[in-house]
RNA sequence: GCGAGAGUGGCGGAAUUGGUAGACGCACUGGACUUAGGAUCCAGCUCUGGCGACAGAGUGGGAGUUCAAGUCUCCCCUCUCGCACCA
């Protein structure tokens, strides 16, 4: 073993012995238990960050770990390929979005590669890969055939100079981000997936997922949005028989409905004001509506308003004429698109009928109170008893609800229901770098998918971008026009649109079961063996999005048969941040590292000379230029530090504060363990370490054996429970700092084999956190083999067991002295040796005792 | 506004079921070894008072339950995140 520790060179050694032994290769084994472990997998921008380190480090650890407890452990790596920074990058660099992601993908593979993650490589996949997309686009023919694909006619954010529908995203402050001009509402026909059909179950088995952490499960819940409430309709007067549906959660309020609203979008907006003198200003007002930003828009700011569309609807339950406006806070994408206002018991209501002088009508007044409409300063939302509401006066509203919801089923004016925030998912982007949607336009024909046997359709290659990252697919003959698998016309063009990247990501997990299986998505075989993903790691940025897409997607596969469960992950961790804090100079704004310099302690810009200032701490962000680059990192201090250092600062859920110094500690940590093990070697390479019961070992070497149990016992519960590992390093770094104080004869028996014992542990319990150091000082120790197929060490109980107990004595709930005791001292003696203790009785002396609470094990406490 | 999480030394962070608050690390201070050290080893390190033994206070603030509260209950404050005119 060399005396000094050089983490390039035993890195390197066996990073390619690794691989040489393709020790990450896995296979299906029956008779072993599974484990999936997942980490994200990253979009291949170009470089690795510290938040990929982080992620990939902490599953890392898991997976080395679970590998060494005899788990038959499957972690693979892939790259979501599509997407658009790769346009832009080709635009920009005048080049192929494929060139530059296989570029960034080659330079990412050999980042994650030096770092030391126990990939299985031989299962990598990119999801632009045509053997990908290719099962794809074969589910989204499945789905049209169910029905769960379809098209509709919607509202994109749309961009005119640039011909492109942009993300919400790239909508800021109501302009384009690219060419600053303003961007509009306009509908376009677009692919959707009929997520909103699997809203209810996929809410019902939020409960069911009690690996995830309840944050991500609250906000699915939250996105997801249940309401309970009735659908109502009222007749338009003058309408010939025509009525508009409303959905409220208040219907025990519907006799208090005084007017109504309509989303400037909605359908019926312009055929009631139609011929009327105010359709002028109807028209005007949502043209206006049209061009707001619906994203962006500050709702502290935003005030309410609407015009009269000049019509008027019938409240069906208290026979009143009710003016028809349609109005900025009615949002067509919920419920029906249209409000029945009841003023005095919704306060958006209440602030309308303020502003335009409408009817307030109190149908629901508080226990013992007297509401008159008059006196209302706002509205009045809580429960109370009802009035002005017909037969239904005197009920608690809470009934009222129920009552009144079941009169207008019997009545047939409307409906118990249910409403949900979610929408079904978009799935179009009018984009090139992404799978081609698999369908055809017919003239003749209509909408027809492509035939099965013609798949994959592939994204033509020799496409050049376009500027402003306009797709160049419709104008590509040679993709664009093809003939209608129907009826053979040659008029037929190919749908141009491709798939959100959202969709590769919903499925990557079932193909790295079998990533080369060309009969299918995936083989069956491998994925009931390998699925569920039993632990899946990623940012909380994906909380939403990316997971419930993901469980949404494995839904359909569920309903078809492909797959056998309908979650996709058993167990989720979310890993904060890694951030940093931001310095900035008042002339040049934020700073980079390089561009600060101390003066007399103090940063300085070296811009311009100026005192800078050190900003609050944030997410590493390019915008922010507080980012580390790992390459410094790693050529710096090495993987092994890199790593410890990522696990040790903060335990994974919790945001990560970037410390040189933090670094350095754990540089230091390692060397100190280092000069322990290489400064024994001699004496304990050619023993066996002790593993006997303790009791032929006494003093010094009989702490040491039990520190070792107790630092097994620690860091184990520490991983295995939580994925505590920071507390679980600092149990290790206890029990190295035991080794130093360890002070044993040098002729005490069995001195080197405890020692052995104690140093093997340690290692084997750091192995899966710096796997390269730990493999040098295993080969040193003389064993055979890697030692990450070395089983995970386990704790005698007897080694544990104590011979005295720390008892603590408390008076009035105070410490006030302690004492030894043997393990199965009685209550009796505890109390006596409190209560005779010289410490406590200058505390109890000239009081008298009242009571004495006695704690097996643990403390006296004496109340006076 | 709604929902979730958090608040502990100079700092990152520890504290099974309520039972020694501050593990471990960083920074700092002192000592040892050294030609030297920004290496290493040893020691100290919550605050206040005291040379000291020790005493008092202390986990965002305030109440409460309890022999005993960082931990449980209620109210308030602050911060972070998510959703946000959701009818």
């Amino acid at each position: 073993m060399e005396e000094k520790y050089n983490p390039y060179t035993i890195e390197n050694k066996w990073q390619r012995s690794w691989e040489k032994d393709r020790l990450f290769k896995v296979d299906i084994q029956k008779d072993k238990e599974k484990y999936y472990l997942l980490e994200m997998f990253p979009y291949p921008s170009g470089n690795i960050h510290m938040g990929h380190v982080r992620n990939y480090t902490i599953g890392d650890v898991v997976a080395r770990y679970k590998r060494m407890r005899g788990f038959n452990v499957l972690h693979p790596m892939g790259w979501d390929a599509f997407g658009m920074p790769a346009e832009n990058a080709a635009i920009a660099n005048k080049s192929h979005p494929a060139t530059w992601t296989y570029q960034n993908i080659d330079n990412m593979r050999a980042q994650l590669k030096k770092i030391g993650f126990s990939y299985d490589w031989d299962r990598e996949l990119a999801t632009c890969q045509p053997e990908y997309y290719r099962w794809e686009q074969w589910l989204f023919l499945k789905m049209v055939e169910k029905g769960l694909a379809y098209r509709k006619e919607s509202y994109v954010n749309w961009c005119d100079p640039c011909q492109t529908v942009l993300a919400n995203e790239q909508v800021e402050a109501g302009m384009c981000w690219r060419c600053g001009k303003e961007v509009r509402q306009k509908k376009l026909w677009q692919w959707f997936f009929r997520i909103t059909d699997y809203a209810e179950d996929l809410l019902m088995h939020c409960d069911k997922l009690p690996g995830w952490p309840e944050k991500v499960i609250t906000m699915q819940k939250n996105w997801i949005g249940k309401s309970v409430g009735a659908e109502i309709r009222f007749p338009i007067i003058g309408g010939e028989g025509g009525d508009i549906s409303v959905f409220t959660t208040r219907q025990d309020t519907v006799f208090g409905a005084t007017f109504m609203c309509l989303a400037p979008e909605h359908p019926l907006v312009g055929t009631l004001s139609e011929g009327k003198e105010q359709a002028a200003a109807v028209n005007a007002f949502v043209e206006r509506m049209s061009r707001q930003d619906r994203t962006a828009k500050a709702v502290e700011t935003f005030e309410k308003e609407g015009v009269f569309t000049g019509a008027y609807c019938l409240n069906p339950m208290s026979g009143m004429e009710m003016p028809i406006y349609t109005a900025n806070f009615a949002l067509m994408e919920y419920g029906t698109g249209a409000v029945m206002s009841v003023p005095a018991h919704d306060q958006r209501d209440f602030d309308f009928a303020t502003k335009y002088g409408l009817d307030i009508v109190v149908v629901v007044n508080h226990e013992g109170g007297d509401l008159i409409a008059e006196g209302l300063t706002e509205a009045y939302t809580g429960d109370g008893i009802m009035i002005n509401s017909g037969s239904f006066d005197g009920m608690p509203n809470r009934e009222a609800m129920e009552a009144i919801a079941r009169h207008l089923e019997d009545k047939g004016l409307g409906k118990k229901t249910v409403s949900y925030r979610l929408r079904d998912w978009g799935i179009s982007r009018q984009r090139y770098w992404g799978a081609p949607i698999p369908m055809i336009h017919c003239p003749s024909c209509g909408v027809i998918p492509v035939p099965e046997a013609e798949l994959p359709i592939l994204l033509p290659e020799d496409a050049n971008l376009l500027e402003g990252g306009r797709s160049p697919l419709p104008e590509l003959a040679a993709f664009a026009q093809t003939t209608c698998p129907k009826c053979g016309g040659d008029r037929a063009r190919r749908e141009t649109d491709t798939m959100d990247t959202f969709v590769e990501s919903s499925w990557y997990f079932e193909r790295y079961c079998s990533p080369d299986y060309d009969g299918g998505m995936f083989d069956k075989e491998a994925v009931d063996y390998w699925m569920p993903v039993d632990q899946y790691i990623g940012g909380v940025e994906h909380a939403i999005l990316h997971l419930l897409y993901s469980r949404f997607y494995t839904r359909v596969l569920n309903d078809m048969d492909l797959v056998k469960y309908k979650e996709p992950f058993t167990c989720l961790l979310t890993q904060g941040m890694v951030c940093k804090e931001t310095t900035s100079c008042p002339e040049h704004g934020f700073l980079l590292p390089n561009e600060i310099a101390e003066q007399d302690g103090v940063p300085h810009c070296t811009i311009c000379g100026k005192a800078a200032v050190v900003g609050r701490v944030e997410k590493m962000s390019k915008s922010k230029k507080n980012v580390i680059d790992p390459n410094i990192l790693l050529e710096r201090y090495g993987a092994d530090t890199t790593r410890l250092f990522c696990l040790f600062a903060a335990p994974p859920e919790r945001d990560l504060e970037w410390s040189e110094q933090g670094v350095d500690g754990g540089y230091r940590f390692l060397n100190r363990v280092w000069r322990f093990a290489a400064a024994c070697m001699d004496d304990i390479k050619d023993v066996s370490p002790y593993t006997d019961a303790p009791d032929s070992l006494e003093g010094e070497l009989k702490k040491l054996y039990k520190k070792t149990h107790e630092t097994i016992q620690r860091v184990t519960r520490d991983i295995e429970d939580r994925f505590h590992f920071n507390t679980a390093i600092s149990a290790v770094m206890e029990l190295v700092n035991a080794l130093y104080a360890f002070d044993a004869p040098a002729d005490a028996p069995e001195r080197h084999r405890v020692v052995r014992f104690a140093v093997e542990s340690a290692i084997l319990l750091l192995s899966p956190i710096v796997p390269h150091f730990t493999e040098e000082i295993w080969e040193a120790l003389g064993n055979s083999g890697s030692i990450l197929l070395a089983p995970w060490p386990t704790h005698r109980e007897d080694a544990l067991a104590k011979d005295e107990l720390l008892i603590v004595v408390q008076v009035n709930g105070k410490v006030r002295s302690r004492f030894n005791a043997a393990v199965d001292a009685d209550d009796e003696l505890l109390r006596k040796r409190a209560l005779s203790d010289e410490r406590v009785l200058k505390f109890i002396a000239d009081k008298s005792v009242k009571k004495v609470i006695v704690v097996k094990k643990k403390l006296v406490n004496i109340v006076v």
